[in-house]
DNA sequence: TGGGTTGATAGGCAAAAGCTATCAATGGTA
DNA sequence: TACCATTGATAGCTTTTGCCTATCAACCCA
């Protein structure tokens, strides 16, 4: 049993298509079908579900599926493993993170890079569902996201800090001399706010609607940099995480007003995958976020 | 990456001798060198010391080993998993039990191939820490033993039942009259007991000598059906659990008197490797071990 | 110093794996 | 309905890998 032609099923597994899963496997579409169909040879029994086209993989599938995710992984697990203990802590951590959070991102890479300056880091904004896709697909090694999250797979959880929402508008506009809101009173205002698919934007959507208001956003989109920008026009307003909005940098004009009623908090955290052990830059990495978690928290 | 070279790593490991662990793979000396100098390119790092003979591992054998040993269990996992897709639950299920717990394998066995016809087994009798040692290994898939043991890896326990400790003497010997002796009693008496690298002697050792007495058996034995043909001649005496000797069948000149002073408990459970998920084969066995403990425990 | 053991090395052959080119099936669309 | 694009399987070929036998070098122990 080759562990390659186990990445090959991977590969199809996310990519969903034999000419891409091979691309992304460097190899051509009739390697990786061949070496698919080995696989299936050896346990005997159908893992891809066929037509003219790639059409999921049956219950056996899905079920190799899950032992090549554990192989593979814990296969470069070891090799990096064996690998930081010649050369110390090297390679690339690859960490995925709600928008919201990408600005605290930098309290745990900075001090990490401090102790480990061989590790390079590529960090990816994305939504909290594809984070946990991501870390199921062993494309990323960590994620920031919610920790009520809905578990999906087996994960580990390090809580890190409180997300505390404030309503981010011109000082000059109708609740802009408040010294603090409701969630019934924003639910008035016209917002700027995440996409749907962000579940920042479904928290907020939820409270408004406890609050008995509705969610009309007047603009979405999927970048805070872009929602910060029109706030800063003193034109729009939003509701975010008051860590961001510090982050970003508040002009006098702009006020960021505590919302009360309920004073709703949210708990972002680092999200692992539960192996045992972790490979070493991982475990820098929630030793890292174990230690600068008290100093977030309020 | 190929599984087969780590399992040349697991059987140099076991047998510490290149041709022997060759052997046991079905290769040849020179291909397992081979084999294993490849992994070491591959890593980057010698991982065998070796000198004109093998003189075991380095510390990055040691930890690329304890990866192998997952790795390389996942993928037998994976297959047998797999083959029980299609043909329900078929194999060989690999046990090993001290001595003293034979007897009760059958109250496992029984019932679990009324369930599980297909399933085929082999028993061996080991002393305690052989039987964690070939846990492993992956040369067992569970263990029947003294759950209070050291415990050495990562393993999961099932208690089974209790060990009482019985005397067992001819009628017309100088305790055989009694109702009940004590553990000071019993010191007084030549007795056929355990080899001392049986965890079941050191017990025995252990209660004998903090009720002020010494072990000096008359006749030491690794055989429970050797120690047990002695005493059924009537002229020797042993003490062993209650359940071992009510199992092998007592004559009416031989009686089995309960040890007091204390009333020594120990618990006998199933061991299993803790890997998530198990095979389906020991997984059953942990669902019967679960099925019929209570009706053992007394 | 010489026989026995152990692991590495060399050379050769067969199997496996990968590539390019091509085919067959399907689905959408004009 | 006919045509084209897409997708995955197949065929034929080359390169690579894997494993074997035979042999060698180092070492152990007498």
């Amino acid at each position: 049993m080759v562990i390659d032609k186990l990445e090959f099923l991977l590969a199809l597994a996310r990519e969903k298509h034999f000419g891409r899963a091979a691309d992304a496997c460097g190899v051509t579409q009739p390697t990786l079908s061949a070496g698919v169909k080995q696989i299936e040879e050896q346990m005997g029994v159908l893992l891809v579900r066929r037509g003219s086209r790639f059409q999921g993989f049956t219950p056996e599938g899905e079920r190799v599926l899950d032992w090549a995710r554990r192989i593979v992984g814990d296969t470069r697990n070891m090799r990096e493993e064996i690998n930081s203990l010649r050369h110390g802590l090297t390679g690339r951590l690859r960490i995925a993170a709600i928008p919201t959070a990408l600005a605290m991102v930098a309290a745990l890479t900075t001090p990490y890079r401090e102790r480990h300056p061989n590790v390079q880091f590529t960090i990816y904004s994305r939504n909290s569902i594809e984070i946990l896709e991501l870390l199921e697909n062993l494309e990323i090694d960590a994620g920031i996201t919610y920790v009520e999250n809905e578990p999906l797979g087996r994960v580990s959880m390090v809580p890190l800090y409180h997300e505390h929402y404030r309503l981010l508008t011109s000082a000059d506009a109708p609740l802009g001399d408040r010294a603090s809101v409701t969630w019934a009173e924003v639910a008035q205002v016209p917002l700027c706010l995440l996409t749907p698919d962000m579940q920042n934007r479904r928290i907020i959507d939820r409270l408004l609607k406890s609050a008995g208001g509705e969610s009309r956003p007047t603009l979405e989109s999927d970048s805070m940099i872009l929602l910060f920008s029109h706030v800063r026009t003193g034109r729009w307003a939003s509701v975010m995480p008051a860590k961001i909005a510090e982050t970003l940098g508040l002009t006098d004009t702009i006020r960021a007003i505590p919302i009360t009623l309920p004073d709703a908090v949210q708990t972002i955290g680092l999200v692992v995958p539960q192996r045992e052990p972790m490979t070493p830059t991982t475990t820098a990495l929630v030793t890292e976020a174990r230690r600068i978690a008290p100093s977030l928290s309020d």
